[in-house]
DNA sequence: GTAGAACGGAATCATTCGTTCCCGTATGCT
DNA sequence: AGCATACGGGAACGAATGATTCCGTTCTAC
């Protein structure tokens, strides 16, 4: 089980979740950066993909079926309506699938494989959304369009590392869903906001 | 009134308006492009600024101006409390200027006046922030730093032209404010949703 | 006329980054 | 044990990008 073929398979792995990690933070990333994560050679990238768009091909399809996952579960959820959709936002805020397709989205050509996959998360996300508004909890004057771009907005947040990162996300993922739910009503924000030192830092970039 | 030094009058501000234009844009935007956009060549740039990083302190500075602009504007409202808060947040998308501060920070050397410029805007809007808690009208788990990052998420908006992508921003904005204010709920949202073809023309970066 | 301010834009020079290539290593088979 | 070889490390290459410099031209002011 230990060896060649142990080492290759764990890099499978690694080499995936570094590219996932690395694009996710920063879309126009070298190559480079994800193998220096990953812990390994460049050359063992260019073993599994022939390029770099190959490599962001797989990631974004990945992405697109991670996205379905968590719709799919949220629609398999017969319990409350709100919550069932409420469920749903969290999901694809926490999965962050916004950075690795809508952001890599025009870096490559698109294959005829992603554009189902788009297709497919993007009826599921239809369906939810109807289901959410014919049951009154959600406002009518809102789009699956709409969440989308609100989806966006919450990925453009960026602030330390990825847990705090996570955790605004989901502060300001609150405060919309505030403006969202049927009847509207302010709910306890989670996280402690942030701190004027967190926002200054950003003029320093190097350290 | 005519002449070189009228020609060169006019470039001083033909330059100015071109960069804010291209780096609001894409803030990585090459320095070329700026000088495409505003009609001169290169040198016409450089013969203005020693360097781009000087050009972008001055954008930055100028955004930071402008920001404290709009903040003292609503300031010297005295009539509703939450129309002259609205009308700032509205004042500050509009002015796009956190494209212009944020965005660029930690792409050049900060300096000492522009140090001065930020605390006097962040000064001003903690006491534009908590003359509306005071009154009532804002939600008071919400704070200034909470608000800074709003607007860095609606300033990430960007779909079609610049005129469409200004309506979709008061869209969203519309929409957060229906969160923040004291008390909840729910309001017209301006300007149409987007279509589906707008957001799937991303997929589809070259032309 | 002529000095020189202002320009336009080509040439330069450094840097970045995708991709290729070469070589050492250790694995698995005989 | 011995060896052929798949695998991975990382230097080298070449294209592209972009800031900055430089040079020749034009037009104004005197």
């Amino acid at each position: 089980m230990s060896g060649r073929k142990a080492q290759a398979a764990r890099n499978d792995e690694l080499i995936l979740q570094a590219a996932r990690a690395v694009f996710t933070a920063d879309p126009g990333a070298p190559i480079a950066a994800v193998a220096e994560k990953a812990g390994v050679g460049i050359s063992a990238l260019y073993r599994r993909y022939p390029s770099k768009e190959a490599l962001l091909q797989k990631l974004c399809g990945d992405g697109l079926k991670l996205y379905a996952a968590v719709a799919q579960q949220a629609m398999d959820d017969q319990g409350d309506p709100w919550e069932a959709f409420a469920a749903y936002l969290r999901g694809i805020v926490d999965a962050d699938t916004n950075s690795l397709t809508i952001k890599l989205a025009g870096t490559f050509q698109p294959t005829e494989e992603l554009y189902h996959d788009a297709v497919h998360a993007g009826d599921l996300a239809t369906r939810l959304h109807h289901r959410a508004v014919e049951a009154g909890v959600l406002r009518a004057d809102v789009t699956v369009a709409d969440i989308a771009l609100l989806f966006e907005q919450i990925a453009s947040i960026k602030l330390g590392d990825g847990e705090r990162t996570s955790q605004l996300r989901h502060r300001y993922l609150t405060l919309m869903m505030d403006s969202l739910r049927v009847p509207p009503a302010h709910r306890d924000l989670p996280g402690p906001a942030p701190e004027d030192e967190e926002l200054s830092v950003r003029w320093y970039p190097n350290r």
